[in-house]
DNA sequence: GAACCTAACTTAACGCTGTTAAGTAACGGA
DNA sequence: TCCGTTACTTAACAGCGTTAAGTTAGGTTC
């Protein structure tokens, strides 16, 4: 069985050549400048050999989203250690806004971009180190089995989907809307830092 | 003086000729089907005439994107007419969130699509009528006026963005996201709810 | 009235895109 | 040795935004 396993294997490097070729060209130039032929140029293959390792330029683009998406959840690898779980929460939010404003091409494809369907994907969903929303969720639950959220706040994911959304729309305003003169833009920091404030404020069980 | 006035209505029909195509491309096929050579299809003239009243495409977009703004503000009507400015400030998310959802395509191309600069725009910049950023900074304004914000809430511009992104946060995630399974998507008017409720929560002062 | 000029187009083309069809080598298995 | 699969290549298609060059109609000027 030697012949087959390096066949495998050699599909498999040129499937990661590909890969990487492609997610250079992104994070270099944009997402409009990964091209297939611009991928080609770069790994010395013609164009449609790419079609041989990936369906489409999409499917392409959804695997590369995919280890976008594992470096996205180790992110949050700093803010897990930490033990009260609305301080956990509060840098997590900082971490995710600071992950948006640092890798903005990633993020408006992520998080900005339509995709259809899309439902294959390699991830681990529901395990917090890799998928982020698990992460977020496993965060408000403990603050929840604590008391620490108010009493009418009984679904979790609602509450979840909430937070993200929150600071997903300081980070992707941001991002769009940042060059727009008819909005005078407060500093980022400012923005974030009221966000995070607001959105635990709102779900925080108040002390009597 | 009456050939010049006549050719320049002429200028002036074909003009909106070619918005209008545009825009009945966008609302019915979504931003992709919106080419040069269909919108000149429809109005039965080539391609290159656009170029003739549009410097390019982007700028056709453009002047579409002003009109939609229009819309978009007006949709507001409705709340303004509402005297408390906290249930003001509650219907207006109400209707951001709606409008939102009822054009995606519009919500797309004018806040989750990052556009270079485009200054120069029609709309009058800080009339709460035609511009919906300054719509809810008057909200926010009346209700600082009244001792209704926390104390610490001085800046306008700041508060004023932090409501916007959490609004636009549940609205972007849903056009952009809502096919993604790896998320147990809440009902919409759920996260809308709650956003608001939490939103207006972290701003509005306590009576003691 | 004739010449001229310019505004408003058209046709043809360029260079780019994603993608497919058809052809060609190389190589493992029968 | 033959055969079929694998991994490519070259050529091409249809579409895109955009530009260059040519055409036609209409107002202006002598």
């Amino acid at each position: 069985m030697g012949p087959r396993e390096r066949r495998d294997r050699e599909r498999e490097e040129i499937r990661t050549k590909i890969l990487d070729a492609a997610r250079e060209l992104f994070a270099s130039e944009g997402v409009d400048s990964v091209t297939m032929r611009r991928i080609a140029d770069r790994i010395e293959y013609s164009p449609t050999a790419i079609y041989f390792h990936f369906k489409d330029k999409e499917a392409l683009l959804a695997e590369l989203c995919d280890s976008d998406f594992r470096a996205f959840a180790q992110n949050f690898a700093a803010a897990a250690a930490i033990a009260d779980p609305m301080d956990r929460l509060r840098a997590t939010g900082r971490s995710y806004v600071e992950f948006g404003l640092t890798h903005p091409s990633h993020y408006r494809v992520m998080f900005m971009t339509p995709k259809p369907a899309h439902e294959d994907s390699a991830l681990s969903r529901g395990n917090p180190e890799e998928d982020a929303y698990a992460f977020l969720k496993s965060i408000l639950a403990q603050a929840m089995a604590e008391g620490r959220l108010r009493e009418h706040l009984t679904d979790l994911d609602v509450v979840s989907q909430v937070i993200w959304a929150g600071v997903h729309g300081v980070v992707s305003l941001e991002i769009a809307k940042c060059n727009d003169a008819w909005v005078d833009w407060k500093p980022m920091a400012d923005r974030t830092n009221l966000m995070i404030e607001v959105l635990i404020d709102g779900i925080e069980r108040k002390k009597e």
